[in-house]
DNA sequence: TATCCGTGGAG
DNA sequence: TCTCCAAGGAT
């Protein structure tokens, strides 16, 4: 849930979506259009059909138990560099760099003297590895600290630093905040108009029903038949929606 | 590697 | 209004 997703968005569903699916094999129990459903306006669905099709695995996989391991996490639908690291690191207390925007953003600051912590890289695990403390518990707790300077005061628009507790150490700072010179993540495409909020204007027809959506009901969501075609067309190709006699409907 | 994938709050 | 951007991942 929290894959580019603001926290304070994601802590409400997250408290739904555990009293509903306390265990992995309960959600896993359930066909993955309920996930998708009760996923509602969180974005990024298909999130809903990997974290289901994650709990399917760690059921037939795992016993239904969520492996602490790096490894077997990366094998999850859905988890990459960062939430198997994340998981395996605040749940089970293993020791290795989470790599999130936070913690890239201090660390260009902190100690490269950037700004801005450029497009994610590989070689971000290294650069985050360099500087963890040795003990499991001490790299858990600068993982924590560090996502969390990123995230409350180290913050992309307007950082705090009058109240940042290591201000004084700050290469970006103490260079004299100078502009970002490297290259930059590609600039977000227009929402407005675009495939995405086709997508979701669909998804949301579907979430709001409980029998099919017939190809007419679709059709009054988006006037512009090419990219509504296209934006169908896509949903069913990643299973976000099947097609059924009489129209379409959630994945079970 | 660049692009695609939702949604909504903040400035 | 409009832009930015948010505990990323898959292809």
């Amino acid at each position: 849930m929290l894959q580019q997703t603001p926290v304070v968005r994601v802590i409400p569903r997250l408290a739904e979506w555990l009293e509903r699916w306390p265990t992995p094999a309960s959600l896993a129990a359930e066909p993955s259009g309920e996930a998708v459903r009760a996923w509602d306006r969180l974005g990024y669905p298909r999130r809903a059909l990997n974290l289901h099709a994650a709990a399917v695995a760690i059921t037939d996989r795992h016993g239904g138990v969520v492996p602490s391991d790096v490894p077997s996490l990366l094998a999850l639908p859905g988890v990459g560099d960062y939430t198997a690291r994340a998981v395996s690191v605040f749940a089970f207390g293993e020791r290795h760099p989470v790599v999130d925007v936070n913690t890239r953003r201090v660390i260009a600051r902190a100690i490269t003297g950037n700004g801005e912590p450029g497009p994610a890289h590989k070689r971000d695990l290294a650069d985050m590895e360099a500087i963890l403390p040795e003990s499991d518990r001490d790299a858990q707790l600068a993982n924590i600290a560090f996502m969390e300077l990123g995230a409350l005061v180290c913050t992309a628009r307007s950082p705090r630093c009058d109240v940042c507790p290591i201000v004084e150490a700050c290469a970006w700072r103490n260079a004299g905040y100078p502009e970002f010179a490297g290259k930059r993540a590609p600039t977000q495409k227009k929402f407005a108009g675009s495939d995405r909020q086709v997508r979701g204007l669909i998804m949301a027809e579907l979430r709001a029903s409980e029998v099919p959506v017939t190809l007419a009901e679709i059709d009054g969501v988006w006037p512009d038949d090419v990219q509504r075609a296209r934006a169908l067309a896509g949903l069913l190709a990643d299973g976000l929606v099947v097609s059924v006699p009489g129209g379409f409907e959630l994945p079970s």
